[in-house]
RNA sequence: GGAGGAAUACCCAAGUCUGGCUGAAGGGACUGGUCUUGAAAACCAGCAGGCGGGAAACCGCGCGGGGGUUCGAAUCCCUCUUCCUCCGCCA
């Protein structure tokens, strides 16, 4: 039970794997320090998690020994017997474990809190880099589009075809929400359906639409907390509840404390949610248009894996968001991110960016991470390979596919004539009923 | 929002009032066996799973979560969560 009260509510298991960091303390330590920092300070860890070890072993001696004597009291009452004079062995026993256990309360916090405010270790074979600027581009697909006439920024198309009301939704709310009006509330809509169709029936996932608002457990499970609590929305509830920042987080805890079985992985969930994010730290940046919102739609791709098929999943996953860019004909460009740039519970994380005219470079529509057994561990989900098998930690996955609010910011840009009207991408014309924004 | 009830191992379920041979009765399912030409039925046997400490032996923890009382808690106290029934309200 003390186990169980400080990692998780089940399960008990911490982020990083201790006992690997035990094993290739330096190896880990180098890796992590690939993401920049420093991350020596788990020598410490490892120190204090020694000692640990040991004041385990005393209480639970201390432990055992008391059983055994409480034991022997209620045979004793059994026999009515006296038992005044065990009694009196027992005396110090429990101011003396008392202290112990709270000794070893305070340690397992410490070395709680250190591990939870740990990332994620790198894949080894990801490029090393600072920031953003490390990527590296594996492949363009498409070729920007030379405009015979100078291209206008979505905000301005959007706001000219009364299809995006950024004043109003000012007014309803404040900066960085959007109306979506007409045919632009229609397109959202239109590409949330037809990215979910397109992942169910062409892809084989199964679709899901999770609660929007998710509890603390959630966030930590996932990652986003304890580091990022400032990127959440908080309810104003007495209950621990934030609203969704994406997709992963409910989806991902959706198998929170299960063991699977084997042949029901992979796990492929398709998840449309609205996500909102506090975008704390980018003040000043992207201020203008649909770029960079509060809430915007995500449809998401989550799977569970294997831990030996999580690679090749990986791969199949940038496929399927790479598929969503490419019937829409829409130029793009696919990059590995560096060691930098790399999320907090991610080992390896794909980028895709599509081409945004107004901006003159590519910009992010979807991430597609493998996180291993880093969220499996703090979310406490394994599986069995067969009845009789010892649980393993499943490996998980996720990616967009994609940020719905800056496919609609592409096709605005992309696909723009002369006479600010917008062409819409062949394969939405059945959804969107008409072949043209005007 | 008001009033009640419940949460026990894969499932059902006893135990909770009256704390101690309950590391958890009894079913069902499952696994193995007997019987059978084969199967069903019947009968016999096995059966928390897991986490943690340890080289191992073994030990510690587990009755929704957390905390407390006690030498000792499934059982007593506090707190949170979830589910059910009724009333009210509501898409």
């Amino acid at each position: 039970m003390l186990r169980a009260a400080f990692f998780y509510s089940k399960g008990g298991n911490s982020m990083l794997d201790i006992k690997k960091l035990r094993e290739n303390t330096e190896y880990m330590i180098e890796l992590l320090n690939r993401r920049g920092g420093d991350f020596s300070y788990l020598n410490e860890v490892l120190a204090q998690d020694e000692r640990r070890r040991k004041i385990i072993t005393e209480v639970e001696k201390i432990k055992a020994q008391r059983n055994e004597i409480s034991k022997k009291i209620g045979q004793y009452k059994r026999e009515k017997k006296d038992v005044s004079e065990i009694l009196a062995q027992v005396d110090n026993i429990g101011a003396d474990l008392k202290s112990k256990e709270q000794e070893l309360k305070q340690i397992d916090e410490y070395i709680k809190d250190q591990l939870l405010n740990t990332p994620n270790l790198p894949h080894p074979n990801i490029p090393v880099g600072k920031d953003e600027e490390g990527n590296v581009e594996l492949r363009k697909v498409g070729e920007p589009r030379v405009f015979d006439f100078e291209p206008k920024a979505h905000w301005d198309l959007g706001t000219d075809l009364d299809i995006l009301d950024f004043e109003r939704a000012a007014k309803i709310t404040g900066s960085r929400f959007t109306v979506y009006k007409g045919l632009g509330a229609r397109l959202e809509r239109v590409l949330i359906n037809w990215m979910s169709d397109l992942h169910a029936h062409e892809h084989g996932y199964t679709e899901i639409i999770p609660p929007y608002i998710v509890n603390g457990d959630s966030m930590l499970a996932t990652g986003q907390f304890p580091k990022f609590k400032d990127d959440a929305f908080k309810v104003m509830d007495d209950r621990d509840l934030y609203l969704n920042p994406t997709a992963e987080v409910p989806t991902i805890n959706m198998h929170r404390n299960e063991t699977l079985k084997g042949e029901e992985l992979p796990i492929k969930y398709t998840a449309f949610t609205t996500a909102f994010r506090q975008e704390a730290g980018s003040a000043g940046r992207d201020t203008r248009g649909i770029i960079r919102q509060h809430q915007f739609n995500k449809v998401e791709l989550i799977k569970f894996t294997k831990p030996e098929n999580s690679d090749k999943e990986l791969e199949e996953m940038l496929m399927h968001s790479s598929k969503v860019l490419d019937l829409l004909e829409l130029p793009y460009r696919v990059v590995t991110l560096c060691t930098g740039d790399l999320g907090f519970s991610m080992r390896k994380t794909y980028d895709l960016e599509v081409w945004l005219p107004s901006y003159n470079t590519y910009r992010e529509v979807a991430s597609i991470s493998n996180a291993e057994d880093f969220q499996a561990r703090r979310a406490n989900i394994k599986f069995k390979r067969d009845k009789d098998s010892k649980p393993e930690f499943v490996h998980t996955l996720n990616g967009s596919a994609l940020a719905v609010g800056r496919t609609v910011v592409a096709i605005l840009e992309n696909n723009q004539q002369i006479d600010g009207t917008i062409v819409i991408p062949k394969v939405l014309v059945p959804y969107m009923r008409t072949e043209i924004i005007k």
